[in-house]
DNA sequence: GAGTGGTCTAGACCACAGC
DNA sequence: CTGTGGTCTAGACCACTCT
């Protein structure tokens, strides 16, 4: 439904288009929820920036009475959105646009623990930050062409002053054009929130695989281990709206005094 | 609520007792909505075995009628038991005790993925399965006291016919008596399928904590690698109903063809 | 008190599976 | 055709937050 290109239109004007593609139940093939095209709507307003992070959404019975809906199918749309981590409901107060400016988000995509005691924001340091063409591998898990331009970051996380991860972050150049070395020391906070509130993109959801390597001598020397250290090795593929991949990070965890933590359900 | 020693005991006479322990809203100290409750009389439904792994529930509108409440509300209670993988929807069919006699159950709680292809159910090679006295820190991981009886199994998986994986399994003996080796060995299917079909214990959700280590020369030896090579170590807590500790297993990982997936979101 | 999300209800109709 | 879960609506009332 509404694969239109809408770019940035937006208020009462983009409604009436949008009210117009909806279609209502009964037309059996090709059935599509009405909450579902409703979350498509909202989600295309997440990704225009319409609603940025932090920000309110408008109310329940708002955005029934713009999609000329119930506001139980609205709830329902909102609901959805929720549980997928884009909305965060606040009871009294009202939906807001999820950020990775707040510390429940950040450890959801930084899952090394320490062995006692709570969770704690390790001080970055960078490496190194530079642009490069983009090698095959990489170029193919960001969808890219090989040779696009794409941006390589290096840096250490340094928890209780002892160096214990190792990243290597690539980025397609294109997307973080104007992002540098500077940038990336003067940021206070977050990583992902610099991305969302500098570049406009926003990390959705990553896929993590993980393996047991043995340090190389360069990672040995900058993790201050022996060289044939057993390390954690954890690639991950991050995805934006629309599941565009927008980022590959390889890591190396040092996993003596800290564990990587999963919970199945 | 309704923290009563209930047994065994079920059907109208039970549904009775039940509907009384319910609180209608406006009772605003120690307010629980009402499907909340709903949800943990199902719950004791599936605890109790009054409906088992694999059989179907009563119908919303049935169960409305026995809990004297909406259709609404038993949906929104059915809908978070199936978002918590206890049920299972099938559109037409009916709602059905989840089990872990299915593969995407099982593939839940096995994270290794081999690097090319799909997954597969490795063949499990049982190295020993005896009763003894639970260690001081298995006691405390299982909420035992110390010197318990305990089971201890420990396994090889063989993936494509190499050994991949040493698991070394931990069980509370006062729930798993009767388990011999010969119960493993002859079972077909995966371990927690024979968990809960013959010992009445369903694992819901675990959480796992992963290392990178170097192999010791008995590891080594059963995995067919060179002593110190890097293995990942995954340390799992497995859970059952009212978040019960009921198994703490203790793995070994070979990860040169094989890596351990995990979805941030 | 006003506004927001959260709960609960009752009823209508649709899509899907199985007889 | 029947019964199941899935969608949608309209309306009432509650709990929470902020002014």
């Amino acid at each position: 439904m509404n694969a239109n290109a809408r770019d940035t239109n937006q208020g009462a004007a983009s409604d009436a288009e949008q009210r117009q593609e909806l279609t209502r139940e009964g037309s059996s093939p090709t059935f599509s929820p009405l909450y579902q095209q409703i979350k498509a709507l909202i989600t295309q307003s997440l990704q225009t920036g319409e609603w940025r992070p932090g920000e309110i959404i408008p109310s329940e019975i708002e955005l029934a009475s713009r999609f000329k809906v119930s506001q139980g199918t609205v709830r329902k749309a909102i609901d959805d959105l929720a549980a997928e981590n884009l909305l965060v409901r606040r009871q009294g107060r009202g939906t807001f646009v999820a950020t990775h400016h707040e510390d429940l988000v950040q450890f959801r995509f930084l899952r090394l623990v320490p062995d006692s005691g709570e969770q704690e924001h390790p001080p970055s340091r960078l490496i190194e930050c530079r642009r490069l063409r983009a090698p095959a591998e990489i170029a193919r898990q960001l969808n890219l062409r090989a040779g696009d331009s794409v941006i390589l970051i290096r840096r250490a996380l340094d928890f209780s002053d002892a160096p214990t991860v190792l990243d290597e972050i690539w980025l397609p150049g294109v997307l973080f054009r104007g992002l540098t070395a500077e940038r990336l020391n003067d940021y206070k906070g977050p990583m992902y929130g610099l991305f969302e509130t500098e570049f406009g993109t926003r990390m959705i959801r990553a896929v993590e695989k993980i393996r047991a390597v043995a340090a190389d001598e360069a990672i040995a020397d900058l993790l201050k281990v022996p060289v044939g250290f057993p390390l954690l090795n954890v690639e991950r593929v991050s995805y934006t709206y629309g599941d565009r991949p927008v980022e590959v990070r390889r890591g190396w965890y040092v996993t003596t005094r800290h564990y990587y933590e999963n919970e199945l359900s």
